[in-house]
RNA sequence: GGCCCGGUAGCUCAGUCGGUAGAGCAGAGGAUUGAAAAUCCUUGUGUCGGUGGUUCGAUUCCGCCCCGGGCCA
């Protein structure tokens, strides 16, 4: 099934012109060889690429937008120091949780560090559940403007008076195109639209006809999905104990003490940490928050499911099969002997 | 043992002055271009505890029974 997987993978995207698919080299000589392993929360990924690692020479390059975050270790499901020793990891603890990272900068870190693993002679394995951040990477971006702090305060000052539907009827004003998109309650997505109309003076619909140029990749695109959803809820709920028990609430009140940290930051709306913030606010009871955070968790693995199956050229294998990481370790091994066109 | 209050969707509950019922949460499906573990859209048939009775018709009224909780003994 992998001989087409190259082609299609920029072909699917679409907004790649249709010449430059049409004419890709089917050669791998100028293109930096990968392996993407995906899938959602709790579905085993870091034990399949520490045992992909004990048989090639691998850096992981993390697609994770909550791993980012320095201190927070116990609700991000880090790996652990051990695994950091033997493995080089990237992409991890390289922001404050008072910052916020971006599927740009992704992008932009993710081409660099490839031609960097690439170089020193090993495999980059592109391992996390940040879908969209994963397309960035393949597809690439439109040019825009980069996140603007003070607009978007004033953006949400105004819609707090208002609402976000009436934030869209400002927004249907000066890009019609990109508001028929859009939902009256998609405050994030209506807010951004305005702020790229304001920083640039041209609708977000202008500018994002075309994606930019992306790294084009010899990749072996792998999903781990679960055959049986109720099998990682259960794991979910196993895994968000655990969490509870490590001291996730400890972890967030430290945070609180020692940065200038508000409910409304990208870092504090991670899954557990949003849930350990209302807690320690005194909203609900520890029980509530067990419940609130394992449902969340369920939530985003939905999610992250959900873009799994847009994306065809990834290859699913069972990631609650015992043999899981023996079945991907194969899989690359073949990917890597027969070349391109490996099946 | 007596009295009172409950027993309705997986959970918490609303409701039907008698014409077989609806919210929140959970769950499911989908979208996804610099916050994406975010943000948003769609989606609710369940012996209305059981059983007799009244009635054209009962989840709704009445009797009895069962199960919770409370008060009195």
């Amino acid at each position: 099934m992998g001989c087409s997987a190259n082609t299609s993978s920029l072909a699917r995207n679409g907004h790649l012109n249709s010449q430059s698919a049409a004419t890709y080299p089917l050669s791998s000589e100028d293109r930096p060889r990968v392996v993407f392993i995906l899938g959602p929360t709790a579905s085993g990924k870091s034990a399949v690429a520490m045992a992909l690692a004990q048989y090639l020479p691998v850096e992981v390059i993390t697609v994770d937008s909550a791993q980012v975050y320095r201190r927070m270790d116990i609700g991000t499901a880090k790996p652990t120091a051990a695994e950091r020793a033997a493995v080089p990891h990237h992409l991890i603890d390289i922001i404050d949780p008072t910052e916020a990272y971006s599927a740009a900068q992704f992008q932009a870190d993710a081409t660099r560090l490839i031609a960097e693993v690439s170089a020193r002679g090993a495999l980059p394995l592109l391992v996390g559940g940040t879908m969209m951040y994963a397309k960035a990477l393949e597809a690439g971006l439109s040019d825009l403007p980069v996140a603007d702090a003070n607009i978007r305060k004033g953006l949400e000052a105004e819609a707090a008076a208002r609402g976000w539907p009436a934030m869209h009827a400002v927004l249907a004003a000066v890009d019609p195109v990109t508001a028929a998109r859009l939902k009256p309650n998609d405050s994030q997505r209506i807010q951004r639209a305005i702020e790229v109309h304001r920083l640039t003076g041209k609708p977000l619909s202008a500018l994002q006809g075309r994606r930019g140029a992306a790294v084009k990749l010899d990749a072996l695109r792998i999903a781990l999905v679960p055959s049986v959803r109720a099998v990682l809820h259960e794991r979910i709920g196993r895994r968000f104990d655990a969490m509870l028990d490590a001291g996730l609430v400890d972890e967030v009140r430290t945070l609180r003490e020692s940065f200038a940290l508000t409910a409304e930051l990208p870092s504090m709306r991670c899954v557990g940490y949003r849930q350990a913030w209302t807690f320690l606010d005194g909203m609900g009871t520890a029980n509530d928050l067990r419940e609130r955070g394992v449902a969340a968790t369920r939530q985003l693995a939905k999610r992250q499911l959900t873009w799994l199956r847009s994306m065809p050229d990834f290859e699913s294998i069972d990631c609650l099969r015992p043999d899981a990481a023996a079945t991907v370790i194969a899989r690359v091994a073949a990917w890597r002997n027969g070349g391109v066109n490996a099946s």
